[in-house]
DNA sequence: TCCGGTTACGAAATCGTTTTCATCGCTCGC
DNA sequence: GCGAGCGATGAAAACGATTTCGTAACCGGA
């Protein structure tokens, strides 16, 4: 009731030092073991940390210590499970090494993700852990660099001369989505499309888009144009729309994400194409929730949690001096669902060459 | 290539102050606008500090002021996407004021709930937004009372003696939950069944176990034993297979969050009981993917986006010495979905009906 | 006994801000 | 013309830790 109650300030080091009749500096030894301190005047300065509960101010040890034991994460949304994920693994990893997270989203925009990494600085973060829409042009990297701010890149996959000295942790996007689309090959599809939010935002779908074009290459298939899928609910329904009454339809459907193929998939029932007895779906990241649905979607399995757990483990290197590995690859993994099956097609071309036979 | 250029290292307030030939403290006046300034002097701080790409050190104006421009947030989870989603809306908001987010997730662990808040009371935050496994008896909440630290509590929702003087964000789950078995009624379910992960251990569970009775009790229809779904997969299947193939199994299933809902729609198909034709299944929380599903799930939409907003701002009126609001209510939805349907069961009845008047 | 070397420790400077307090010109009212 | 009042400013003291540097005490060896 009464909030009169004054205030208790929390204890300082030098209260403790006092209490413990000691000088702050030992305070600060034995609670850091940053020195040798005899037995004695240890067992005190515990003594009266604990009887004074006392609780170090990081703002404090930060300014002067120049490290704030903090660490940002710019992610493009938490919406989307796979970074959500993946934050979820950078916090337990941080957590078991005493490090605070500092998070920010940018909804793939540039200027949001400058306006995030301005505000992690502002704060001091010792390093950052950051996916950026597009990597292969992305000026805040090069900010960081010019700062000499320690940083690790998750999930973005750079080439040639932007990937010098920058480190990052992914899957092999390309290899990967090769991979899936040589799956959806080898069921007898033989005009796959792929499709995603936006080919030109994204230095993944780039590369999603270059492994299937591999795949469709060395299957000596012609690769269809690439769909881009309206945000809107509605246009993207009608864009699908627009592309399965061609008049050679794809038979499978390569999606860039699993959000975009879930929603893909639910599309395409309410059309009235039956997933997957005449289009085939795959997408890319291996949400959880890509196993619930029926059918379970087919996708690429992109470790999360050993990608954040990578990722943390390397900036930690970084922050102890060791220099920049090579970028790390992670294994993927094709996850194979009912979301994907053998064509109509393949039946009705039959039909017809027999046809044409008689 | 070469990294020995000398890291140069950022200009301070002093440095920013010698060039526009003003007194540090002018600089700082100017710059967060604290008091009255000269035009002339207000402009040469500024050219001053934009010459030197002047970044202020956040951390030696927190331990100054004593206040950090930083807000914890303590989440069970980011793997289930109301709390992603609720951090996601966090940090717009957070942004848009100049706060930055430390996070930390527990787990549903009272322990690493008292870890978190540890970390994040050694980094002086501000405040904290917090959502707890169960507020009714969590201690975490005891602590930050005694400490007098400002929070708010998101999605719990808290009763009696403990609600008094903490200020919470969540929907009526009592209500929401009796609305949405009412719905079951409506559509002529006679036997309805809670599922939900544990009972025990989270405050909204109970709740809405008490509308789910409650709606029950309306329509003079007995209650059905609470069921636990076990963590592993497995066994969860195994559950709900003992669970329905009872002698007289409910028609529809009320669970206690979407995921579990997801999770149980497709145990379900796998166990040869349609959805909703056999058994209809409802949800609680209303995330993104139970509209991707198919049969889309029904449930009740929680507006977590608005959670986060209005905990922010109740967060922002405790940190200006605003005295605590009454717990905030915010409305739900109920999402009619495909995943519920009329019971087959009344079929069954009407007709064993007319057999016994023959 | 004395001396070089180690060890444990404290005094004080420091990190980069904000905030208090005193001061210095002004203007205004008389 | 003169003090009161006011607005803008700077000097200096915080904030709470770490870190540098100097030194007292102690140890072993000559």
């Amino acid at each position: 009731m009464s909030s009169s109650r004054p205030r208790r300030v929390r204890a300082t080091i030098t209260d403790v030092a006092r209490q413990a009749r000691v000088s702050p500096a030992t305070v600060s030894r034995v609670l850091n073991a940053s020195a040798p301190v005899s037995d004695a005047a240890s067992r005190a300065v515990r003594a009266a940390a604990s009887r004074l509960d006392f609780r170090p101010n990081l703002l404090g040890r930060s300014l002067r210590a120049k490290r704030s034991a903090n660490i940002g994460v710019v992610l493009p949304t938490l919406s989307h499970p796979v970074f959500a994920e993946c934050l979820q693994g950078l916090e337990a990893a941080a957590r078991a090494c005493d490090l605070a997270l500092m998070v920010a989203t940018t909804g793939y925009d540039p200027a949001q993700e400058n306006a995030a990494i301005e505000l992690l600085l502002r704060h001091r973060v010792d390093g950052l852990v950051l996916t950026v829409a597009d990597a292969a042009r992305s000026k805040v990297l090069d900010k960081l660099d010019a700062e000499r701010m320690p940083y690790v890149l998750a999930y973005n996959q750079l080439a040639g001369q932007r990937a010098r000295g920058r480190p990052t942790v992914s899957v092999d996007n390309r290899a990967a989505a090769r991979q899936m689309v040589e799956h959806l090959v080898g069921l007898g599809h033989r005009r796959i499309a792929m499709v995603a939010g936006s080919f030109r935002e994204s230095d993944r779908t780039r590369l999603r888009h270059r492994g299937y074009e591999d795949a469709l290459k060395a299957a000596n298939l012609a690769p269809l144009p690439p769909t881009e899928l309206p945000f809107m609910a509605d246009d993207a329904r009608l864009a699908l729309q627009d592309l399965l009454s061609r008049r050679e339809p794809p038979t499978a459907l390569f999606c860039s994400s699993d959000q975009l193929a879930l929603r893909v998939m639910r599309d395409l029932t309410l059309l009235g194409y039956p997933v997957p007895s005449r289009v085939s779906v795959a997408g890319f990241d291996g949400v959880q929730l890509g196993m619930l649905t029926t059918p379970s979607l087919t996708t690429v399995v992109q470790p999360s949690m050993q990608i954040a757990a990578c990722a943390l483990d390397l900036l930690r290197g970084l922050l102890a001096g060791e220099p920049v590995h090579a970028p790390a690859l992670l294994h993927h993994r094709l996850r194979p669902g009912e979301s994907t099956a053998a064509p109509l097609a393949a039946a009705s071309v039959h039909r017809r060459a027999a046809r044409a036979a008689i």
